[in-house]
DNA sequence: TTGACATACCTTAAAATGTGAGGTATGGTG
DNA sequence: CACCATACCTCACATTTTAAGGTATGTCAA
């Protein structure tokens, strides 16, 4: 899905995944709670489908990076996702990239008057 | 390509259009230019091709966005593309949607400390 | 003068990514 | 008991970018 650094970081779409590892980094939740989460914190200008958030659930989870564990809670059967030690290395690393973006995209910005 | 506000901008794809738009607006260039300006002015964190530019200088300019006009200089036949009144609306328009993308990125990292 | 390389434009198949719509099942509420 | 929210999932499709190709011209060195 993402394996070698490149030049142009899968980050033009992969915001997805930045979002849902930074949730996990705070506290284990299950993918419904996810969606919503990502729609109200930011007041609906993000606003990624379920088809988005579960295959990534299942992609980070086929590579380690979370690890989950089905809960019974409030009466609901719910599949609660954490992080694991890899999982905040690769919030790190997309952290990262995604400075870099936003700073590449801000020096073609300052670049108008040079 | 992109015809309504959506909730989900075609921001976390559409870099390039920003980018293109982004430099026509300083001055007239050419697609082969174009190119090389971008990964010049990122250092190479963004590199998008020519079938990614290309394609969209044609869009632009089908939506009036901007227009072309070939010119000989430097013994070498080029088509410059500039802005129109309509291509610097959109640019803001655009502007406008990259800022509202990094503002719900950066609340959702914001609210790992709330 | 010819061979190599950069410039300059373009197209196309394929990969990657997310959307939208669908399906299933459970729990609470009027 | 009908309805809706919750909770999980999948799949076909659309959009967007990549990678690789093609053509033509200009420059420069051998």
């Amino acid at each position: 899905m993402n394996k070698t650094a490149k030049t142009n970081p899968s980050f033009l779409n992969g915001v997805p995944e930045l979002l849902v590892l930074r949730l996990l980094a705070r506290r284990a939740m299950y993918g419904y709670e996810i969606v919503k989460e990502i729609q109200l914190q930011t007041k609906d200008a993000l606003a990624f489908g379920e088809g988005c958030i579960y295959p990534y659930l299942h992609y980070l989870e086929a590579e380690k990076f979370v690890k989950s564990a089905r809960r019974e809670v409030e009466g609901r059967s719910r599949n609660y996702y954490e992080l694991t030690r890899r999982g905040h290395k690769r919030l790190a690393a997309l952290e990262n990239e995604w400075s870099r973006v936003t700073l590449a995209v801000a020096a073609v910005k300052g670049a108008q008057y040079v």
